[in-house]
DNA sequence: CATTGGCACTCTCCCATTGAGAGTGCCAAC
DNA sequence: GTTGGCACTCTCAATGGGAGAGTGCCAATG
C-alpha cells in the first residue's frame, strides 16, 4: 500500500524538485501539465496520498497542494537526488580564484564562505581548524620602548601569535634577539603540556616562557573565528517573510557565535558530507532549516568544519556539490602548504 | 506662531521620551494623565499643532497621536537631551572589564561592540584604525620547510603581518635568521614607499624584500575587520518586524561588509560624538535608522571608528554616553600601550 | 484492478462592511 | 490663552460572502 514504487518516488522527485523552485505547495494538475506524466491528475492524486501515508508528503491545510516532509526530503537526498558533482569549468573557476588568494588558511576560509554563499543564496558558515596541541616553532622578541616588548610565537601551522609583554627589566632589542633565539632552541616542536613539565627557565627568559605558556592557553581556549556569509540573501527566501521569529531565533544563534550550536559536531559523520534536514536538528531553534556541511583537514587535530544553511526547502542536490567540492578544496590547499 | 517656546520644548521632549519608551504614537490626554502637565489635553493639542507646524513632530495620520520627526529628534538632541555621562559605577565596571582583557587592539574593540550592544540592544560597530603609512619594525623569517618559509613583520603599532614565502633556492633557518637580521636593519623604520624607491637588494633578500613590498601593499587595502554585534537586539524592535524590508536592506549592507556606507566617514564631525538622524543619512536604505558614532584614536594616520546603529527611534541621550565613553576609554588604552 | 473523469467539499485568500476606540480639529465659552 | 465639548476621521479587528485551487471519493472504463 505505502511502499515506495519507481513512480512514486518519480513524483516525490517532482514534488521536491517544483517545490524548492517555487515555494508554492504543488498541486496534482501542476505537475501533470509541467512534466507530462502519461497518468491523469486523478492517477497522480491518489500516488500522492499514498506518498503521503508513508510519510513523505504534507498537506498545509485540506484542500493545498503537497510539499515534502522532512522525511520525504531525507528520502530525495539519499535516493533521489543523483551523484552530486560541480561542473569541471566550474570546479576551475573555482579553484582558479583560490590559487589567486594569499597563502592564508584564513583567507580561503572567507572565500570559501563567500562563494558557497553567493552562489547557493544561503548562509555558510566556514570554523577553521584547530590544532589540538599547539606546537612552538620560533620565538622572537621586539623592543617597543623601554620595558615593553613585543612577543611573537611561531607555530607549526604557520601559525602566528603575539603578545605584549612587560619586561622585569630594560632590556635592548639586542638582548631581546638573544633570548629569542635561546627561547627557540629550548623550546622549538614543544607543546603546552611539554613546556610546563620541563624545568623552568629564570631570568628574563622565564619570564617569557611564562608568558609563551599563558599564550598557548589562551590560543588554545579561544572560541575559532568562523566565517559567516550569506545573511542577507537568505533574508529574501519566502519562509522567512512570513514566519519572520523563526529567522530571528537563527539569526540570534548566528550573532551570539553559538556555531556549534547551529551546525552541531555530532552530526558530522566520518568525513563525508552530512545532511541535517529540519526536525533532525538537535537544536530546537533549528528545526524548520536544513543544514548540509562536512569536515575538513581532519588530518591532524580538531578538524574544521564547512557547511550551509537554509530553510528545509534548500537545493540539497547543489548545495552537497559545493560543499563537498570545496571542503576537498580546502584539504587540497592545506596539505600543499602546511603539509 | 511656530516659534518653540519653553512649554513646547518641554512637551516635545516628553513626547520624545514617551515615544522612544513605546513606540506608540502618543496623544494629548497620554501625556497630560502620564506627567501630570497643569494644562488640559486640549492646550496640549495646540502646543502639538504648533509643533507639526514647526515641522517638528509628524502624523502618522489623521487621527492618530504624535512622534517626532527627524528634525524633531535633531532639535532634542541638540537642545533638550542634556549632558549625556554614564553614571561613574557603570564606567568604573566597564573600565574593569577592558583592563582584564588581553591588550590586544581586536580585543578592545570586540568588548567595546559587545558591551555597546548589549546595554542598548542596537548593532553596534567598531572599526579598528588603520595607520596611514605602515612603517617597518622588525622582520623575521622561519623556515618550514625546504623552499617553503614564513615571513614575519612587526610594524610600529605593534601590529604583525606574515606571509608564506617561496624561496628561490634552499635555504635553512641560520641563512634565514641572517637575512631576518640584515634586511630588519635595512627596513626598520621605512614605509611602503620609502622601500620602493630604495635602492633594491638582490638575492634571496632582494626577493623577501619583494614580499614584505607587497605584504605591506595588501595589508593597507585590506577592508578594516570590523567587530559588528547585536543584530538579534534590533531585530526585535517593532519597527522591524513591521517593515521587514528596511531591515533587509539594513542587514544586506551590514553582510556585504560596507561599513563606510552605514556609517559614512564624511559626517564624522571633529573628534566630537555626532548623531546621524534618520533621512539626514546619505546613504538611502539607512533612512528609516539613526547613527551615533565618533571616531577614535586618530593621533596618527587613519583613525577608527565606534558607533551604534538602530531605527530612528532610540535613546539618544544613552547612545551618546556609551559611545562617547567608549571612545575615550579606546583612546586611553590605545596611548597606553602604543603611546 | 489500475486508471480515469466527474463532482461535491474544504480551505485559503481577498475584499467590502461594520462597529469600537482613540485622537484630533475646531469652536464657543471662560 | 485656556478649557470643555463635540463632530469627525482614521485604524484596527472581526465578520461574511465569493472566487479559486485542490483534494477526496466514486462510479465507470479498459
Amino acid at each position: 500500500m505505502n511502499a515506495v514504487t519507481e513512480r512514486r518516488a518519480g513524483i516525490l522527485r517532482l514534488v521536491v524538485r517544483e517545490y524548492v523552485n517555487t515555494a508554492i505547495p504543488v498541486g496534482s494538475k501542476t505537475i501533470r501539465d509541467k512534466y507530462e506524466l502519461p497518468a491523469s491528475a486523478a492517477t497522480i492524486r491518489s500516488e500522492m496520498q499514498a506518498l503521503e501515508s508513508a510519510g513523505l508528503l504534507t498537506h498545509p491545510h485540506t484542500s493545498a497542494g503537497r510539499l515534502p516532509s522532512d522525511q520525504g526530503y531525507r528520502f530525495y537526498v539519499e535516493s533521489l537526488m543523483g551523484p552530486a558533482e560541480l561542473a569541471p569549468d566550474v570546479q576551475a573557476t573555482i579553484r582558479h580564484q583560490f590559487y589567486q588568494a594569499p597563502p592564508e588558511l584564513d583567507e580561503w576560509g572567507k572565500l570559501a564562505a563567500v562563494l558557497l554563499a553567493r552562489s547557493l543564496g544561503l548562509v555558510a558558515i566556514v570554523a577553521p581548524p584547530r590544532s589540538h596541541d599547539l606546537r612552538v616553532r620560533h620565538v622572537e622578541l621586539v623592543s617597543l620602548k623601554d620595558v615593553l616588548a613585543l612577543l611573537v610565537v611561531v607555530l607549526h601551522e604557520a601559525r602566528v601569535l603575539k603578545q605584549l609583554v612587560t619586561l622585569q627589566a630594560p632590556a635592548d632589542q639586542a638582548q631581546l634577539s638573544v633570548a629569542g633565539t635561546r627561547l627557540t632552541e629550548q623550546l622549538t616542536g614543544k607543546t603546552l603540556s611539554e613546556i610546563r613539565t620541563r624545568e623552568p627557565l629564570d631570568g628574563l627568559e622565564g619570564g617569557i616562557e611564562r608568558s609563551i605558556s599563558q599564550l598557548l592557553l589562551d590560543e588554545s581556549n579561544r572560541e575559532l573565528g568562523a566565517h559567516v556569509e550569506g545573511l542577507s540573501g537568505v533574508l529574501e527566501q519566502p519562509e522567512f517573510q512570513e514566519h519572520s521569529d523563526a529567522l530571528v531565533d537563527v539569526i540570534s544563534l548566528i550573532d551570539s557565535g553559538s556555531i556549534d550550536r547551529l551546525m552541531p559536531p555530532e552530526t558530522l559523520s566520518d568525513g563525508s558530507v552530512s545532511v541535517v534536514i529540519g526536525a533532525e536538528h538537535p537544536t530546537q531553534e533549528m528545526q524548520r532549516c536544513s543544514v548540509v556541511m562536512t569536515p575538513y583537514s581532519a588530518s591532524s587535530g580538531i578538524s574544521g568544519f564547512i557547511g550551509v544553511l537554509g530553510p528545509t526547502r534548500l537545493e540539497y542536490g547543489r548545495a552537497v556539490a559545493g560543499v563537498r567540492y570545496l571542503s576537498s578544496l580546502l584539504d587540497e590547499l592545506m596539505l600543499d602548504v602546511y603539509g
